[in-house]
DNA sequence: CCGTATCCATTCCGATACTG
DNA sequence: CAGTATCGGAATGGATACGG
């Protein structure tokens, strides 16, 4: 998309797509959660050329998903590591991820609970008084109606 | 991205982004959520060429996210239409709507519940005793551990 | 109104070579 | 290892013109 930047878009949608609508962006943060930090592990994994894998990076940590910090080692580099903000793209992974399972026929993945090692309930909606939502029951109206 | 067409990888996050990962047709099936169903609706609210419109629908067709079906009016047209599987997408949507929303600074939109016009819960994860749980409280293994 | 076809500009991607 | 610089080719986007 070139003509409209999205960043002054009104819709949080589009904006949110602005700083990760790409799709090596959403994989180098799917990474990120992977435990990943270096250059060199990003670029092995994606098997992305570096010269994008770099421009990625700064946009990214540009738009706040990503810092870069002072290696763990000892060694002069850095590592880019997720934001809280970027933490926050959990969420939108792994909707993204339980969308790409509900409709593949097999799964290939499941996500489990660290401290019991049982499955996590799917991602759904909750009316305020617990009901389940779905797309036909909620309605998404502008903030200053609210 | 050229070289890997995504279409085959293991990982479903990016495989989903394989068939919805542009943001043409983020903004295609929002605007879906939001009524829209013609292609003159989609061309004047998204600003879109017609060409790179068409091609966009036609791979969410394609994909299985939207269905074109018989306009509803008398005219001779189609109507292009969420599936079931894209109705699934409602939950990405939201997802990286609240995103948007949680980092923005100010709130741009809030997503009620139409029987009591309060707003929905946040998303969040839950364990299977119900717990809330944050992205480090959980681990991602393939479906053969399970 | 709903597209398809064409053209051109731009952007993006991958490979390679190079630096500290 | 972690990038930057450059380059050719491919894909994409936008405008416009055209047809059913």
């Amino acid at each position: 998309m070139r003509r409209k930047s999205l960043e002054k878009d009104a819709c949080p949608v589009a904006r949110s797509l602005e700083a990760v609508g790409d799709a090596w962006s959403v994989l180098i943060v799917r990474e990120a959660f992977a435990g990943k930090r270096r250059f060199g592990e990003f670029e092995r994994s994606l098997r992305v050329a570096k010269n994008i894998l770099a421009v990625r990076l700064r946009k990214l940590v540009a738009r706040g998903v990503l810092e870069q910090v002072p290696a763990s080692d000892g060694s002069v580099h850095q590592e880019y590591m997720l934001t809280e903000k970027g933490r926050g793209l959990y969420l939108v992974l792994m909707a993204i991820r339980q969308w790409g399972e509900g409709c593949g026929g097999k799964t290939e993945s499941v996500l489990i609970d660290r401290r019991d090692r049982k499955p996590v309930k799917p991602l759904a909606f909750h009316a305020h008084d617990g009901r389940e939502l779905g797309p036909g029951g909620m309605e998404l109206v502008p903030a200053s109606d609210a």
